[in-house]
DNA sequence: AGCGGTCAAGTTGAT
DNA sequence: ATCAACTTGACCGCT
């Protein structure tokens, strides 16, 4: 059966994750700031719970953790090891809580770093951050059961095969809870699934399928061929991305995401597929609830 | 309590 | 040249 995933925050239910600015922490003593962190950190890990509570009790089986979940974890001059906050082992046990609903419940959980993370990049300090930030976020997914770290291939820089080898070399050198978690998703700019399927292969990694995305990129993969292909990059359930376009598809700009999902945006065929559906949709926990109710799941 | 300016980071393409 | 968009508005300081 397919099942749908909630993308990092909620419309209307009370569950919040918190961060921080560096401006605000950096006005503060070292304690202080390593106090405040520590708060943050616990609050986060908590609503993590209540966020796949609320999953269970809700028919979603899928929830995307927000890459801020310990708030400025790599920054350059306020970056911390969990272990250097006060109550470290309290907020590790709180995410291990999360891992531990994740399997009694089934509730599958990733990560989506944010937009810095580009793997492909001429520059090696972008790409030493990106790699810090992978980590981070590899072990928070260790403790909660997260098993896919999804990243987007990056820039093209105007060499596009450059680009590729600089990125197949990069995976190559990353580490194991990185390597086994990462997957590549095609985006809306550069890299379509046509792009990204030899990379996937060479390097033995999942490929997820971003529908939207890939009607605002084609290639000459039609839905139904890029839904197939890339099923078969995926050594566990796989994962594919649905939106639908704010203004339409008749729009000047077809990116930006609608509060909803229009049914006709959904690919028939993957109704029957034992896939994840993560629903990029700003309406959040409603867009998923009208979204079965219109599939008659509900 | 409410409001506006600001927030770590990369890259692209529309304006 | 500036800026919105991207997986996501939230935080903070002021009134």
């Amino acid at each position: 059966m397919i099942r749908f995933g909630l993308c990092c925050i909620f419309r209307e239910q009370p569950i919040k994750f918190r961060t921080t600015t560096a401006a605000f922490l950096l006005k503060r003593s070292n304690e202080e700031q390593r106090n405040r962190l520590s708060e943050l950190c616990l609050i986060n890990a908590d609503n993590l719970l209540k966020a796949l509570e609320y999953c269970q009790h809700n028919k979603i089986g899928d929830f995307r953790i927000n890459s801020q979940i310990l708030p400025l974890k790599t920054h350059p001059d306020l970056g911390y090891d969990i272990r250097d906050l006060p109550g470290s082992d309290q907020i590790i046990q709180a995410f291990k809580a999360c891992g531990e609903y994740s399997r009694k419940y089934n509730i599958r959980t990733t990560f989506h770093p944010d937009q810095f993370i580009v793997l492909s990049s001429p520059y090696p300090d972008v790409v030493r951050r990106s790699i810090a930030d992978l980590e981070y976020q590899a072990q928070v997914a260790q403790w909660v059961n997260a098993d896919v770290l999804n990243i987007h291939a990056g820039g093209v820089y105007g060499d596009k095969s450059s680009a590729v080898k600089r990125l197949v070399h990069t995976v190559e050198t990353l580490p194991d809870p990185v390597r086994k978690r990462l997957t590549l998703e095609n985006d809306d700019r550069s890299y379509s699934p046509r792009d990204l399927l030899p990379v996937c292969a060479d390097l033995n990694v999942p490929l997820v399928y971003d529908v939207h995305h890939h009607r605002c990129l084609p290639d000459d993969l039609s839905i139904e061929k890029a839904t197939e292909r890339c099923l078969k990059t995926w050594n566990r359930e796989p994962l594919f991305h649905l939106s639908s376009p704010k203004d339409g598809w008749q729009a000047s700009n077809t990116r930006k995401h609608h509060d909803y999902i229009d049914i006709n945006d959904m690919p028939p065929g993957w109704l029957s597929m034992d896939i994840t559906v993560e629903v990029e949709a700003k309406a959040k926990e409603l867009a998923i609830e009208k979204l079965m109710a219109d599939l008659k799941m509900a």
